[in-house]
DNA sequence: CGCCAGGGCCTCA
DNA sequence: TGAGGCCATGGC
């Protein structure tokens, strides 16, 4: 199969949604389930933006179930929230977080992004535009491109294409780039052939990664890929 | 046991 | 700007 004719990178999308259907990202954590659920439309409140921000922070080089483990740690010890986060011991916090590995910088990386929040409101940042957005959160430390898009999509709301392992790798087996190709490269030229549909966008990059845990993983061969072997 | 998981920062050429 | 070291848990 061969995707090197224009709009490839919808069809690719098309196919991925007819496998794997709708994914509803970004997982937030329910109370009564004490799992992560999704919802339609999420974000729905602020809470909800702050604890995809944190996600997005914590599941940096993780796997989400080792995310999922922290989160209900954080809930559990009321430290879902700014103030909370900020007043925590730096020790409490690491503590809480200990699944999600790296715990002391993530702990100190959640605090930098808390004390981010209260000079920079959540409503304040809604309103931003996209590029001057990203380039806020970039400014952070801790924050990467990935994590800054992960933000921008999931908790902002902005058209802002994610690119992460994932996407490298199964593009690079596409035949469209190298593995290692640069953020900026491949993301621009996902984004050329794509409607800056935020939904879409969500939607994308969520099918990737199902994709990629499902039949693209770093150690399966490509013969495995739905796309190269019809 | 080793490899991998929804990266990012720092250092040193 | 590129390569390498560092951070660390849990699942398989």
């Amino acid at each position: 199969m061969q995707f090197n004719e224009m709009m490839a990178v919808s069809k690719i999308y098309h196919t991925l949604f007819k496998r794997h259907g709708p994914q509803g990202w970004w997982p937030i954590f329910d109370k009564q389930q004490q799992r992560c659920v999704y919802h339609l439309n999420a974000p729905r409140n602020n809470d909800d933006v702050l604890e995809i921000c944190l996600g997005a922070l914590l599941t940096q080089n993780t796997a989400w179930t080792n995310v999922e483990k922290a989160l209900q740690q954080l809930h559990k010890q009321k430290l879902i929230g700014i103030k909370a986060i900020l007043a925590a011991e730096h020790e409490q916090l690491a503590a809480a977080i200990r699944s999600a590995g790296y715990f002391n910088q993530k702990a100190a990386r959640l605090k930098i992004f808390a004390d981010f929040l209260t000079k920079n409101t959540i409503s304040r940042l809604q309103k931003k535009e996209t590029t001057e957005l990203r380039k806020q959160l970039l400014a952070v430390k801790g924050i990467g491109q990935e994590t800054a898009d992960s933000m921008l999509v999931y908790a902002f709301n902005k058209p802002s294409f994610v690119v992460d392992a994932y996407t490298k790798r199964i593009f690079a087996r596409l035949g469209f780039c190298k593995e290692d190709v640069e953020y900026h490269e491949l993301q621009s030229m996902i984004a050329k052939q794509l409607p800056k549909d935020i939904n879409i966008y969500k939607e994308y990059h969520a099918l990737i990664v199902e994709h990629a845990k499902v039949c693209c993983q770093k150690k399966t061969s490509r013969n495995d890929c739905i796309f190269l072997n019809k």
